[in-house]
DNA sequence: AAGTGTGAAAAGTTTCACAGCG
DNA sequence: CGCTGTGAAACTTTTCACACTT
């Protein structure tokens, strides 16, 4: 079996036929070996790599040694035949008849999800929600650190008793640049959110976590995520009669 | 124009040729007038929904009376075709030529996603993020109330300086049952979730908003929306490099 | 002229079903 | 036999493009 190299610079396994799948120039990066061919990997796959590796973890703690898609899958709460492609976009890693090896299988989705894990993540309004993910282990747990955080009151903040080191929100540039932070965590006012976003990406933050109410405009080289309370519930109450 | 009823019973509007998109049996619900037509929509398009409501109460706090699809989606992010295409899913609002009716349209959206939104909402699991999530306004904000809260260890969280009363977890089934509450928040520690939860659907729970790292598995007639910060966090970081 | 409503095409994602390997 | 890897089919969602209405 071709083992895909599974490293610090992870590079996806080829399949073996020509692929069906399109394709892609894929996630832009000029530091690849040269024309190396990249899947496109489906976006929701990656949120679902998430989930098999918590998955994974807990059986590596067990000690549990091998896994079926089937089982993996029942864990994670999707079909097996999905968590299969999933894992194929990005090569090899079963043994047919018997399943896939947990360690194996977890570093692997490590080295494809956490390359930048390590990266200093940064939070911005800490405030009533902010101070609460300041507090919240599951960044931790999964291997983020969140360096600092900055805010218009950072004494009002650090009133709330946190660990992390709180800075005026004009000390944000210098820090950000320093620390060539690239990921920030926003839980500042919606009616100041797309201001602290310029000035992020101004300085040459990468993605950001949005927890305000509100469309942020950024260059297509800035990720966004939004993380939307109120829409979730409002969502969740329309399926709910 | 036909113009699609638009109250309390919102009924969707008919579209006036065949339409060309599937129909479907669509949400369950023995309540309808009878054979009612229920189109298939997409379900991303709930989500936009809330996101143009919120526009749209901008604009009719600004007193603007019509709106042209192309504005209103960039405002929401979206492209406007998008925007009209979801729209129509519930039927024509338009004015060619002009645009939208801001407050007939607000009407319109909030009469689809809100007929559930006065419904109690609870929390249970009012530690440092549920608590956090108790002061947010946003929820407010979009016409949700929640009116209790349950935790393992009630004094703790009352010395939160909560405004909302604050359970003993074990009243949970008395007070869901009491006050036909449908919607939860649950924001318990990852290990106890999936027992909450079979607790929460045996009273008749039908909607959670389950901010537990952990997949729960409920009947399909309960919906659960995962919001797994962790994980968001985790993705965004894929994509950065 | 401006801007909606909507078929049809394209793109994206999931599921099926089975060949093939250990 | 059991289970992976994967084309192909099915399904879902987005985008296009233009007829049509005001």
């Amino acid at each position: 079996m071709q083992t895909a190299p599974i490293a610090p610079g992870f590079t996806p396994g080829r399949r073996r036929e020509a692929p069906g799948q399109r394709l892609t120039p894929g996630i832009p990066g000029p530091l690849l070996p040269p024309p190396v061919e990249r899947i496109d990997i489906p976006k929701k796959a990656i949120y679902r790599l998430s989930i098999y590796h918590r998955c994974l973890k807990r059986l590596v703690e067990n000690g549990q040694e091998t896994v079926s898609s089937s089982s993996l899958a029942k864990a994670a709460g999707v079909k097996s035949s999905q968590l299969r492609k999933d894992l194929a976009y990005f090569g090899q890693f079963g043994t047919r008849g018997l399943g896939y090896p947990v360690e194996t299988l977890a570093t692997m989705i490590r080295d494809v999800l956490g390359r930048q894990r390590l990266q200093p993540v940064v939070l911005v309004g800490a405030g009533n929600l902010g101070a609460a993910l300041l507090r919240y282990q599951g960044f931790q747990k999964e291997g983020f650190e969140v360096v600092a955080a900055f805010d218009a009151d950072p004494e009002a903040a650090r009133a709330r008793g946190l660990e992390v080191p709180v800075y005026h929100e004009s000390e944000l540039e210098n820090h950000v640049r320093k620390d060539g932070v690239r990921l920030v965590i926003l839980c500042v006012p919606g009616a100041v959110a797309q201001t602290v976003a310029n000035r992020l990406v101004a300085c040459g933050v990468a993605g950001i976590l949005n927890f305000s109410p509100v469309v942020l405009e950024v260059p297509d080289a800035v990720q966004v995520n939004n993380v939307d309370l109120a829409l979730e519930l409002e969502h969740l109450s329309f399926f709910v009669r």
